[in-house]
DNA sequence: GGAATAGTGTCTTTTAGACATTATCAA
DNA sequence: TTGATAATGTCTAAAAGACACTATTCC
């Protein structure tokens, strides 16, 4: 998309534009990258180098590159974080959402556009340029200060993508993103009992996923064998589930019955 | 939140540090302002007044203060071009997505954080600052081409935009941000029908809405009559209906009956 | 009375929730 | 045989869809 000045006039504007006029503002990509891991939500963490909040846990991510589209920016530090290309596996990544809250960073102001990748399991990632550990941690262990207090908001932009991949199981197949094909219907339930904190019903679960067209495949093999052996699933091609699947409200705040 | 170095030697980094060396970006917020005229889904656009897109529709929106937050910027735009208050009223404001690709803007790289905001009827508003005119025009007349092609990527924005709409009147209280309080059922399902294209069954609607504790609240009074008066309602303190409002599925693509 | 909108009731179908039961493997 | 997970079946309750019917106003 070149743009193309309509007047003489426009052109002289645009050749004389001085950019310098604005605040500097630094332009990053910050990465949620959710998996399963020992039935358990984890997300990649990178131990930072540098400054500032040297030291601290903080979310993968860096500058966008002035000729990269955001999503490309976003799709470069998955592959320099965890070697995952996004293209050919079912990783699903999304933009999640900008924070740009002045003093974010002491440096500059900076627009961090974050951006929440599903995976399945993955080796634990060597550590990259800029940070010397990287590491997947139980998401709740974050949360209980295991990995001490995060790096900038870092904590908020977690805690907002936890909370757009619960809604998410909802309505759309993005659980099988969690999933190493083939999986079993018994795999696909462990992502939901990991994201959501409770397993569904595995006879309703069942009825409810083969139910809903396109959001599994069979390939008419089973496991290996461990305990009885069980039907192997793809990816299907279907994006939503509809009727939604529905999680279990939280109870009202106040039951007045004790 | 403002930042503690840990070290001298951080402080002296920080102190030194030279923001110029990264390219610059600038920080916009583009407005999707809808609301409901005469039954039809509208959007704001403003007519630019300069350099680049001069004389085309747009998104109103302008750069963001170094001082303010994404969400300040946000409502202070609302405020400059239609007056309204983000606060007192039911005006509903959410950010969007943020777009960023290189040479959407012709002067520089420029991310633009796109917020969403509901509104009850308003008369038209005064052009502002940079602004030839402002007006609301129907939604589908400006995909139709009626407003011309709009600047920058903002067709693109405003399509997002009214597709989360349509999506949130499933699961959300929000359809109740485009009325005017104190509202009829009627007046409520005339939103749906007006983002959804069709109009639920308003026996079915009714059972729905009453059924769905907090979204709405009876006021006891009725319209001052125009046909059969009908009951007034403001409303509730709910934000989510469980379980979600469901709009019914487009037909399969294939049906081989021809 | 007729047009228009508000509001109620009812029957059917679909889906979810709860849970019992059977199946198939390994140890 | 037991433990574990896979898979199916069944009954009930909740909700959606379709739509008929009544109510109240203005003309």
């Amino acid at each position: 998309m070149v743009y193309q000045p309509e007047s003489d006039e426009e052109a002289r504007f645009l050749a004389d534009y001085d950019p310098s006029q604005f605040p500097a503002v630094g332009l990053t990509v910050d990465m949620v990258v959710l998996t399963i891991r020992n039935g358990n939500l984890s997300a990649l963490l990178v131990q930072r180098g540098g400054f500032p909040y040297r030291d601290r846990w903080a979310l993968p991510g860096g500058f966008a590159n002035p000729d990269e589209t955001l999503d490309e920016a976003a799709a470069r530090e998955l592959m320099e974080e965890t070697g995952v290309e996004v293209l050919p596996t079912g990783t699903h990544l999304e933009q999640l959402k900008t924070y740009a809250n002045p003093g974010r960073d002491p440096r500059l102001r900076i627009a961090s556009v974050a951006y929440l990748a599903f995976l399945p399991n993955l080796p634990n990632p060597t550590a990259g340029d800029d940070a010397q550990a990287a590491r997947f941690w139980n998401v709740d262990d974050i949360l209980g200060g295991d990995a001490g207090e995060l790096a900038f908001d870092h904590l908020q932009i977690l805690t907002d993508g936890v909370e757009r991949a619960r809604a998410k199981l909802e309505y759309t197949t993005l659980a099988a993103s969690f999933c190493d094909e083939p999986f079993t219907l018994g795999d696909l339930n462990r992502v939901y009992a990991a994201v959501w904190g409770t397993a569904p019903n595995l006879g309703n679960f069942r009825r409810k996923v083969l139910g809903s067209e396109g959001f599994v495949v069979p390939l008419g093999e089973t496991t290996p064998t461990q305990r009885r052996p069980a039907q192997l699933y793809r990816r299907g091609e279907a994006l939503m589930i509809y009727p939604p699947m529905l999680r279990a409200q939280p109870d009202d705040e106040d039951s007045n019955d004790d």
